[in-house]
DNA sequence: AGTGAAACGACCGTAGA
DNA sequence: TCTACGGTCGTTTCACT
């Protein structure tokens, strides 16, 4: 449930250009084939999968579906910027409970924590806040920024 | 390679309970196969390839590779808050072009916008910030709010 | 870590309810 | 929109390099 696919505090693993070329084929599309992928980076079926297999066995790499909030009937979505008093782990984990919420950072700067909300409608949003963000024992303050217009969405890192 | 398969402003899609169920399948695993989609949710493999090739097609959902910054090197991430003086849009199209940002979203509040980078190290992220984003026309002031750990990532809304 | 080949299973188009 | 069914293609295993 919460922190998805991701370990913190991890040394890197160095990749060569066929890993990447192999990664750059399935952030296209997830689907195509280990053949098809072959041919492109210039492997033989097996190897790719082999490669694919250590990479999504290593946590480097996972082939998931990714959904439409938008188009899914959520069209607010928000960060609200949150400044604590207490302990920002504690407050972490209990904002990363509420299912509303899909992203929770912690942060150095004017903000300790940032939280992305997926919400319905405003009333749903501002329910969520004040019901279920606000009240949380270590929130001194929050500030809300309601998305406008998603310019750019990356799921996708690594190997530009 | 903007806005990645998402589409701001089209009305939302009535999912029932089967697709809900497929995309739950496909969340976990994107490479599951039809067949054993189909036994978990109750349909032929067929009925499911056609469902997924619906779902795929308008958007709803895609299924691609998503891997870790931290695992492959990308160690500083930050979340930038921009306050613009010009047009917003324009500035949004901008920053999508650097491809040190994976995320760029306009917003209602005391940012215009926000914006988030992945950097190797802190110098990288110094010199993105001085030499490609507060150097941008129409950038007034710029808020960094650094990463100090990722509490929860969701790729994957909709389906609560 | 890579290839190649054979058995198996998944995928795709089409037909029909 | 679903099931049923063949043909085709992808995946898996294994022996070998």
């Amino acid at each position: 449930m919460t922190n998805a696919g991701r370990s913190n505090g991890n040394r890197a693993m160095q990749l060569d250009d066929v890993s990447k070329a192999i990664i750059e084929q399935l952030q296209a599309d997830g689907r195509r084939s280990y053949a098809d992928i072959g041919k492109a980076v210039g492997l033989s079926e097996a190897a790719v999968r082999q490669r694919v297999q250590k990479l999504t066995d290593s946590g480097v790499m996972q082939i998931v579906a990714v959904t439409d909030p938008m188009q899914l009937g959520f069209t607010r979505q928000a960060m609200i910027g949150i400044r604590a008093a207490g302990d920002t782990r504690v407050l972490a984990e209990q904002l990363a409970e509420i299912p509303d919420i899909d992203y929770v950072v912690l942060t150095a700067g004017s903000f300790d924590l940032l939280a992305e909300v997926v919400c319905e409608n405003d009333d749903e949003l501002i329910t969520l806040l004040n019901t279920k963000i606000r009240n949380l024992d270590g929130v001194s303050a929050t500030e809300t920024f309601v998305y406008l217009k998603l310019q750019k969405q990356f799921y996708n890192w690594g190997t530009r």
